[in-house]
DNA sequence: CCTACCGATCGGTAGG
DNA sequence: CCTACCGATCGGTAGG
C-alpha cells in the first residue's frame, strides 16, 4: 500500500519543517525589522529554529532572498499599475489616476513585506540597482498619469505634475512605515483616506456646496 | 600647470585636513547613500582620503557619528514643532497645524541629511531605540494638533485624526527620498505644494465657489 | 595621522 | 539514492 496518503497536500515524503517560501517569508520579515545589511544568515537561522547551514539547503544565498522579494513586489506593482493606467472608453485620466492610487494601495497592503523591502532599497548591489531601475519606470508611469489628468483639466494646474506625483505616491508609500494588516484600518478605509485627502483635501467642506 | 589650489581649503601638511564636523558630514552622507549598516568605517576613510584608523582620531565610534546626526535632527524638529504648536491669541488649531507642517518642511530641507537618517532608523541599537522614542513623541504632538483642528471643525471629520496625521506627515517625510537642495524646488514651493495638496486637495476647483 | 594588528563575526560550503 | 538537516570550518572583512 502506498505509504503517503495526503489528499490535499503535495505527495512529498518526510514532512519538511520549512520550505523555500517559509524561509523567504521569515527572511523578508527580518530584513524589514532590522534592515537587510544588519540581518545575518545566523539571525535568520535562529529565527527559523535551524542552523545556518540548513538554510542553504533551501536557498542559494542571502542576496537571492532579497531578489525574490523585490521581484514579487515589482511584478505585482507593475501589473496592477499598468492595468489601472490602461485607457478605457469614456473614462477620464483622472479616473485612471484614482484607480492607480487605489491599486497601488491594494498591492501595498496585500504584499506589505515585499513592498516595504522594495521601498528601502538603496542600490548596494547590481540586483538592488536593477530593482531601482524598475521602480523608476513605475514612477515614470505614475507621473505620466498625473500629467494626463492635469492636461485634461481634472487637477489643479498650479503645481508641476512630477512634484504632485512624488508627493501623492510619497503619501501612499509612507503607509509601509506604520500599516498593520491586523489593525483596524483595512485596505478600503486606507485607500479612501488617501484618495480623500489627496483629491479633496483635509479642509472641512464649507458653504452649501458638496 | 599649477597643482590643485583650493582657496577655501586648508593647504596645510601634517596638520589635520579634517575636523570632526567634516567627518560627520561625510559619514551621514554615506550612511544615507548606502545605509548605515552597509557603510564600513573603511568606506568612510576612503571617501575622506585617509586611513580607517585616522578616523578614530576625530570620532570615538561609528555609532557616535549616527547618534550625533540623530540628535541634531531630533533637536531641530522638536524645537520647530513645539514652537509651531504653541497656542497664540486669536489663532485656530488649524493655523497651528499648518505652521507645524511648514516648519517640519523647513527643518527637513535645512537639515536634510540628518533628518533623512532619522527617518530610516530601525531601532537596531539602544541609541537608535532612543531616537525612535523621541520621534514617537514628536509624532504624538503632531497627532494632537490634527485632533485639535478636527475638534474645532476646521478639518473633515470622516477620518480618524491619527490616520490623517500619519498620512499628512508621511507625505511631508517622503520628501527626503527625492528632494535635491540644488534642484529647482525650493523650500517655499515645496511647503506650498504640500499644504496645498493636503488641505485643499488636488482636484481642480469646480463651479463658482472658492 | 599610519602600520600593524585583535576578537568576532560575516556569508557560504565541506563531508556525513 | 533521496530529503532534511547538523557540526565544523572555509577565506575574508567588520569595527576598533
Amino acid at each position: 500500500m502506498d505509504p503517503d496518503r495526503e489528499p490535499t497536500e503535495s505527495p512529498r515524503r518526510g514532512r519538511p519543517g520549512h520550505d523555500q517560501d517559509a524561509v523567504l517569508r521569515q527572511a523578508v520579515d527580518l530584513f524589514n525589522r532590522q534592515g537587510y545589511d544588519a540581518t545575518s544568515m545566523s539571525d535568520l537561522a535562529r529565527e527559523l529554529g535551524l542552523t545556518k547551514s540548513a538554510i542553504y539547503h533551501h536557498v542559494p544565498s542571502k542576496g537571492h532572498l532579497l531578489s525574490q522579494a523585490l521581484e514579487t513586489a515589482l511584478d505585482e506593482l507593475t501589473t496592477a499599475i499598468t492595468r489601472a493606467a490602461e485607457p478605457r472608453p469614456d473614462e477620464t485620466a483622472y479616473t485612471r489616476l484614482r484607480r492607480a492610487v487605489e491599486q497601488t494601495v491594494r498591492i501595498l497592503v496585500e504584499h506589505l513585506p515585499a513592498v516595504t523591502l522594495l521601498l528601502r532599497v538603496r542600490g548596494n548591489s547590481p540586483a538592488e540597482q536593477d530593482a531601482l531601475r524598475r521602480r523608476r519606470a513605475i514612477d515614470d508611469q505614475l507621473t505620466e498619469l498625473v500629467r494626463d489628468a492635469v492636461a485634461e483639466g481634472s487637477l489643479r494646474t498650479d503645481l508641476p505634475p512630477d512634484l504632485v506625483s512624488r508627493l501623492l505616491f510619497g503619501m501612499v508609500n509612507s503607509t509601509v512605515e506604520w500599516y498593520d494588516p491586523d489593525g483596524d484600518v483595512d485596505a478600503e478605509v486606507l485607500s479612501a483616506a488617501i484618495t480623500g485627502i489627496a483629491f479633496d483635501g483635509l479642509a472641512a467642506a464649507t458653504g452649501a456646496g458638496g
